[in-house]
DNA sequence: AATCTAATTCGACAGCTGTCAAATTAGATT
DNA sequence: AATCTAATTTGACAGCTGTCGAATTAGATT
C-alpha cells in the first residue's frame, strides 16, 4: 500500500470516529447489536440520522447489518477494529505519514516556492531559506570561474533585479569571493 | 476517571487528529523537530494557519514548543502519542463508550421519550416499545383488582384519549384480563 | 533606538457536516 | 390487495472549522 493511500486510510478513519454520535454509537454496539430505532431512542437522536451514521459506519467496514423482519440490526465488525488496534500510533508508524521524506524535501521545496520561471520571486529573508536559494543561484555559475562585475551583474539581472543584494549574499555565504574587481566561484 | 470524562477526552484527540494538515503535522515532527516556517512551506499552508494547528495540537500536549531566537520550534510529544497507543479499539474498551449502561437504559430511554407528565405522548408503533409502555401502564394498576369496564376507561383516559387501543393491548399483551364485565390486572 | 524577522492573533469567509422533517421504499401483516 | 412499520433517501439549513490576509507582538540584529 503506497504511503498516500494510508494517509487516505487513517485519515478518514479519524475523521468518522471523531464525531461524538458515531463514537458512540460504536459503544452502544460493542455491547450488544442493535435496530437503528433502538440506537435512535438511546442517543436522542432522529431515525434519519442514525441511518446516516450508520451508513458511513458500513462504508468502512465497522459495522454490519442483517434484515430482521422489518428491522435492521446492526453490530459491530470486531475483526475490522482489531486491525486497526495495532502500534497506529507508534512514532514510527506517525514518521511514514509524512507527505514526503522530510529531509530532501526541505530544500527542494523552498526552491519551487522561490523559483517561478527560473527567477527569483524574491530574495527570501530568513537565513535557512535564503542559504539555500543563494546556493541554487551559485550552482548556475561555474566552479572556479573568474568574473568581472559587470558581466556578473549582467548574469545576476536574469535572477533578480536586486544584483547589488544578490552580489553582497554571495560572499557573504562564502560561495563566491572578490579580488579587486574580479568575482570568483568558490 | 468518569466514563463521560474518557469519552470526551477520546473524543476530542480523534477530532483532532481526523484533519489532514495536522495529521501530516504530526508525520513531520515524527521524523523531526520543524519551525513553524518550516511546517508551513513543507505543507503549502500559510504560517498562521500552522500556528492554528500547533496551538490546537498543543493543547492536548501532542506537541511541544522551545523558542530558539526568533523561531518556534516543535517537536513531538512521544510519551502522550504512546500512552493513547494501548488497546483503544479494544471492544471492551470501546463498551465503556456506551452513553450508559445499555441494556437498562433502553427501557429508561423509551418511557422518558413516551411519557410526558405522566400522560403518554403516543402509543408506540413497534412492538417492542409498545410493551414497555404498555408494561408500565400495567404497573399503575394493582395486582389482582378487578375493574368494570366503565371505571378502568376513566382511568386510562388520565394517560390516552384512545383507551379502546389501550385496554385491548393489556389483553394482548396479557398484562390484564377479561372476564365477562370484569377487568383484572395479572 | 530603529529596523527586521518569525510567530501569533484577529477578522472574515467559504465549504463541510450533522441534524431533522418530509417523502419514499421495501417488507411484513392483515 | 390494502395497510402498516422500519428504514432509507432527499432536501434544506445552521453551526462548525480550516484557511488566509492584515495587523500585532516579542525578540533579535543593526
Amino acid at each position: 500500500m503506497s504511503v498516500q493511500a494510508q494517509t487516505d486510510q487513517l485519515l478518514q478513519f479519524f475523521k468518522i470516529i471523531g464525531n461524538e454520535s458515531r463514537l458512540k454509537v460504536l459503544g452502544l454496539l460493542a455491547s450488544d447489536e442493535r435496530s437503528v430505532g433502538e440506537l435512535a431512542i438511546l442517543l436522542g437522536l432522529s431515525e434519519p440520522t442514525i441511518s446516516h451514521h450508520l451508513a458511513v459506519l458500513r462504508e468502512l467496514d465497522l459495522v454490519a447489518m442483517r434484515v430482521d423482519g422489518n428491522n435492521h440490526i446492526y453490530w459491530l465488525n470486531t475483526t475490522a477494529l482489531e486491525a486497526l488496534n495495532r502500534n497506529i500510533f507508534s512514532q514510527e508508524q506517525l514518521a511514514t505519514l509524512a507527505p514526503e521524506e522530510g529531509g530532501r524535501a526541505w530544500e527542494a521545496k523552498v526552491l519551487r516556492y522561490y523559483l517561478v520561471d527560473g527567477r527569483l520571486r524574491a530574495i527570501p529573508a530568513t537565513q535557512k531559506k535564503r542559504q539555500i536559494v543563494l546556493r541554487w543561484l551559485a550552482d548556475q555559475f561555474e566552479k572556479g570561474q573568474d568574473l568581472p562585475e559587470a558581466e556578473l551583474n549582467k548574469r545576476l539581472k536574469a535572477f533578480h533585479p536586486d544584483v547589488a543584494a544578490l552580489r553582497r549574499h554571495l560572499v557573504e555565504f562564502k560561495l563566491m569571493e572578490r579580488k579587486s574587481n574580479l568575482y570568483r566561484r568558490l
